[in-house]
DNA sequence: CTACGGCACAAACCTACGTATAGCTCGCAC
DNA sequence: GTGCGAGCTATACGTAGGTTTGTGCCGTAG
């Protein structure tokens, strides 16, 4: 099933290193290291430079001093974090500490490496981010249709389909409502068309990835 | 030895913090600080000491020096891993190294902390890893129970609910399955009665929170 | 003002779901 | 063999789900 071939050829495109380091000499050395098994790169002097830069729309990852100038790695770490790009980020360090190690990984970081880093060791760290990035990207991408087309609900039928993946039959929504059964009916056969479910287990389940709430769910013990 | 005595059997809810250190003084001195804030303390001081003593059925953590006699801590972390064990592991460490460090955190490890410990680092750790725990029990208890039910189904009342919960119609599951529709809907609800489902959409729950593949299960983009 | 969309309901009609009652075969344990 | 449970089906009946067609109210955008 899982084809190692096709993977480079298929997929969203060809996934990106981004490396961000203030020493010409090491995005030098890097940037080479990634293209030599033909990944492409941009590189990035500063945070602040790759904070302009827009987000990479495929799998990606970056490699990041943990030591920039300005603020350092673990700054561009949460900031990152706080502008909702979850591109998954590999220190380097020189001269780190284990806090900060702990504190780096705690916040998401697939890899801590020290310097001098051994090209074999960079090469896995990357291999490992960017395939989380790529399965990332198909969770997301996977619900972003669902959450679209949970948009163009109104809200009356965002009431209806609560209630109706929370396990109420229709008259139990409709009480619930204050309706009449015929009405919910009605929303329950245009919530179906409108979310492209064409079976209640299907609407369960989408209701379930855009995490609403449930009135009267359970799953007991 | 047995400076740990027999635990007073825990009115399952009071957490415990289980010490691994070949320090006395290093053991007495956690076990007063931990046992300051009221939380239930045992403490080894071996790794083969604690992989016989039976896994906690209370929220729990593990306060683990990397380096103990015999094995180091990390290769008790791969032990305990190894025998589904999921306790929470906060590490403590002398002399650890990044490398280290990240090897635990990447295996799991909620902290790692440097010595001298502050007493609040480490509270603050304890806490949050007794926390994950928690949590974790939780969601092991509440599908626990489903587990079982599911256990006592037969095996064509399991084909039937994959197909059921996949969101196809009896008729279609009888084709599928070679059956009179008739027959589904007897095993059906033969189904929701064993497992204690109220609705369809607890079933589908159900089998999500199983892991039973969907035979036509979809939520396209 | 008019058009449109959301909201709400009704009658009629059809399909799907679910249960009760009853009967059949097969394999296995006692 | 006898009993038992799994597996399978049928008839019959009642309930729940779902669509179509048509009506009406309200607010707002043009």
């Amino acid at each position: 099933m899982t084809d190692h071939a096709k993977q480079t050829e298929a997929s969203a495109g060809d996934p990106i290193v981004l490396i961000v380091d203030d020493d010409p000499s090491m995005r030098r050395a890097l940037t080479n290291l990634f293209q030599s098994v033909g990944l492409k790169v941009e590189a990035f002097s500063s945070a602040a430079e790759i904070m302009e830069a827009k987000p990479p729309a495929v799998p990606s990852c970056l490699v990041l001093d943990i030591r920039l100038p300005g603020s350092s790695g673990l700054d561009l770490q949460a900031d990152l974090a706080k502008a909702n790009i979850h591109t998954p980020i590999i220190f380097i360090t020189g001269h780190g500490d284990i806090p900060m190690t702990v504190r780096a990984m705690k916040s998401g970081a697939v890899d801590f490496l020290t310097k001098p880093v051994r090209d074999q060791d960079m090469l896995d760290a990357v291999q490992a981010a960017i395939e989380r990035d790529r399965k990332r990207r198909d969770a997301e991408k996977s619900i972003s249709g669902v959450r679209s087309r949970f948009e163009g609900l109104t809200a009356r039928e965002r009431d209806v389909l609560a209630l109706v993946a929370s396990g109420l039959m229709n008259k139990q929504v409709a009480a619930e409502l204050g309706l009449a059964e015929i009405t919910v009916k009605i929303y329950r056969g245009q919530i179906m068309r409108k979310m492209g479910a064409k079976s209640l287990a299907d609407l369960v389940r989408m209701t379930d990835a855009l995490g609403i709430p449930r009135n009267r769910g359970h799953l007991q013990t």
